[in-house]
DNA sequence: CAAAAATTATAACAGTTGTTAGAATTATCG
DNA sequence: CGATAATTCTAACAACTGTTATAATTTTTG
């Protein structure tokens, strides 16, 4: 209600959305266990009940929120890779890690709140989610196979565990305080500076 | 009780032991707002009021596991770092890494529970935690200022975040299904290679 | 064995949890 | 406006939470 919404925008969607949003924020602090349906009802000036309305219940309620978060990610890394198709292979790498680290940090509690509360969430829960994530790996995959079809990737380098070191690297940074003040997209080139050129290697500057 | 102990052990400190490992068993499992006090309890053939002969409450003897999952991490570290005085500053790092790991997945449960409940422990404990992991911390900031200092690490890599992107992936393997069957000393090489060597650089094989 | 100390169990407390049914309210539309 | 549909509130439920005081039990000691 204290939202303005587009005509063709149900009022529906609007609560469903605003509900979801901060739900998704006390996911974040509070975790899993620790976020009450009063705390989130009170969080969209509601009481509890009335979010029975909109929702089958708890579960069903945050389930959604965690696969929204990982189909926002998924979907904004997309359509910057889209936007940049004829860029080389590691580059359309850096530039995923980017909008990972982006959407992680200034975009979208949905998809910090599916990062921290994962682990904890009902088995059943947990299980569905797991699907979800795999659509999403699947586009860092093709990455990363595609840069190693192009040479760009040492053959000696496994490509699971450097996937899984990019993506814990990045998930990682939200352990930090507040990322210690540096911003995602500086991260994202000083992860891939290391990640691909190695903290060893010096690297020549161009110029 | 069920357990055999030494002449000189305190059966109070045998209880103690028992309780704080069951504790982090289902920290681990469960998370900090889903393990309740009769959980513990019941994992230790206990009664939820028993616990409070031995520990102050629940907060506490949570913020016992935590920080004891610190500890037991950096003793291990340091030992190995101790008893590989000589060996040089790379693999140094290398071997931090790998007691690091194998800590985590193979040795204690106090060390996984404290990266998976961390952020959603109450604020006043995770105040005081951040202390013992400075602590820590220490250690790798140490073996990484080592190294520059011997030229090993380029001078254009900030050595935060590669300490960061280090400790990152390799806490990020808690969220893999059982490490995908990997084992830890051979994940520690695999991500030293990656982040030291990069994944684009062919390293050539010595001999 | 008996006395003293250490450890655990019992039972209850006040508060919170997810959930439900039905009444009350608000918005929508003819 | 009036009628209908869409939302929200109320009040209660059973189960669970951390915690406490006190009683029962076990272990240790003399």
């Amino acid at each position: 209600m204290a939202q303005a919404r587009r005509k063709d925008e149900k009022l529906r969607d609007v609560s469903r959305r605003m509900i979801l949003e901060r739900t998704a924020r006390l996911l974040v602090r509070n975790g899993y266990g620790d976020t009450s349906l009063r705390d989130i009802a009170q969080a969209c000036d509601m009481k509890a009940g009335s979010l029975y309305y909109h929702f089958d219940g708890k579960d069903a309620l945050i389930e959604q929120v965690m696969t929204e978060g990982v189909r926002r990610v998924q979907a904004r890394v997309r359509d910057a890779l889209d936007q940049a198709a004829d860029a080389s292979p590691l580059d359309r790498v850096r530039l995923a890690m980017e909008v990972h680290l982006t959407t992680l940090h200034d975009k979208s509690d949905y998809a910090s709140a599916h990062i921290r509360c994962f682990p904890h969430v009902p088995a059943d829960i947990r299980q569905r989610l797991r699907s979800v994530r795999e659509e999403y790996e699947a586009v860092w995959i093709d990455l990363l196979e595609t840069a190693r079809g192009a040479g760009l990737i040492a053959a000696d380098v496994d490509l699971m565990t450097l996937r899984f070191a990019l993506i814990g690297m990045m998930n990682w940074t939200l352990e930090w305080p507040r990322v210690a003040g540096t911003r995602p997209t500086d991260l994202a080139d000083r992860f891939f500076r290391i990640a691909f050129e190695g903290a060893s290697h010096p690297v020549p500057q161009i110029g």
